[in-house]
DNA sequence: GTGTTCAATATTGGTGCCAATTTCGCAATA
DNA sequence: TATTGCGAAATTGGCACCAATATTGAACAC
């Protein structure tokens, strides 16, 4: 139990919230609205919204406030290259670094994506995917880039799992995860890169 | 001219100072001091910590304030590998869609190098650097990736260019840039990386 | 001489208030 | 009916002050 809420919780939550589309692009986040929400104070309220607008999910105009980033198609198209160009390379470092363990972790993720698919428990769904990801660009064992990446999932539109495009392509997603694997345990980067390059590039409203 | 002072002023002011070493690793950055160095008001200079805070250029510590961020070696050495992996795969970008024009500003910017290390400007040297890999990124036509290499680039310990290890280094950099410009108008990609690694791997603090 | 306790000091963090700015609604007019 | 103008309301931004917390230094005990 924590006897306080830090300021990262404050951020983690509105992070969560704006992500799950409780607040929609484009609409204000009243600083009023917001510290009475949270029942946090006014200035970790705007501490909070300055980080935001530094990872660019809200924007701010002087004297008017912040608000929900709506990102255009060439911000969001710019992001995805970019997200394929370090998880690409980083394909290099995980054939190099991965551990057998590691690996089996991966695998485990990979088949409990499948079996939610089964069960279409879908948040649970979106929170494995994610899992996944955080995993396996774990094996490269740079923090500093898997941060980075988190970060820029989030600049990219929401992408709430009850809207998933269809039940085809988040069950092609799961077999790519697992190609994913089996080109890491043959330690194969070419294959993992393609790989990585077309499931980004193809889901990219949903990995 | 501008009749009043921009919050972004104050991050590019606090920022410059800090890579130029007025204010050395580790030391606190006191909110008042802050506010009558830059003759800022206290909200802003709490906005622009936190900013600073969220480029991983200052730390924070709750109850106790912001401070200067010493770099490790382990979060230096990731930082480099995520710009070569960005700054070379954004190669295959470059040679597709860079203009004439724009291999002629970035010859005339490597010309501008050679010739201020021949002069001994220091601190234009630096400059002019920056200029050239800014010019450099800019032709691959992706404003997001230019944007998070420049952040990238202040969270490697700063790089006075007094300091510079020794001359040859320098002009062996002159050089390099040269090489990419080469590689460049000749559409090799490939030549391009390898350049673009060997630069930024090697000369790590100056560029 | 060394270590500890406690008070004084310094700094950040929170709150309430007021000013500046913008938006919104309503009325007046063409 | 559409448009313009004006004033009220809402919101942010800045300031001063107080509370909370951490540091420092001095006195004191051993």
């Amino acid at each position: 139990m924590r006897k306080k809420k830090s300021s990262k919780d404050l951020i983690d939550l509105l992070t969560a919230d704006i992500s799950a589309g409780v607040f929609s692009p484009g609409s204000w986040l009243k600083q009023i609205d917001l510290q009475r929400r949270y029942e946090a104070s006014r200035s970790e309220t705007r501490k909070a919204l300055e980080t935001l607008c530094n990872k660019r999910i809200v924007r701010y105009e002087p004297n008017r406030g912040y608000y929900v980033h709506h990102a255009d198609d060439v911000s969001t198209d710019e992001v995805r290259d970019i997200r394929i160009m370090l998880e690409t390379s980083a394909a290099e470092f995980m054939v190099k670094q991965v551990t057998d363990e590691q690996i089996e972790d991966l695998y485990q993720l990979a088949q409990r994506f499948m079996d939610q698919i089964r069960e279409h428990k879908i948040t649970e769904i979106y929170e494995t995917n994610i899992a996944f990801h955080t995993a396996l660009l774990a094996t490269c064992g740079n923090a500093s880039l898997m941060e980075l990446v988190s970060d820029l999932r989030l600049r990219i539109p929401p992408a709430p799992a009850s809207q998933w495009s269809s039940y085809a392509r988040i069950e092609q997603s799961g077999k790519e995860h697992f190609a994913m694997v089996d080109a890491l345990a043959e330690k194969d980067a070419d294959r993992l890169k393609a790989i990585i390059r077309a499931h980004i590039d193809q889901a990219s409203t949903e990995n």
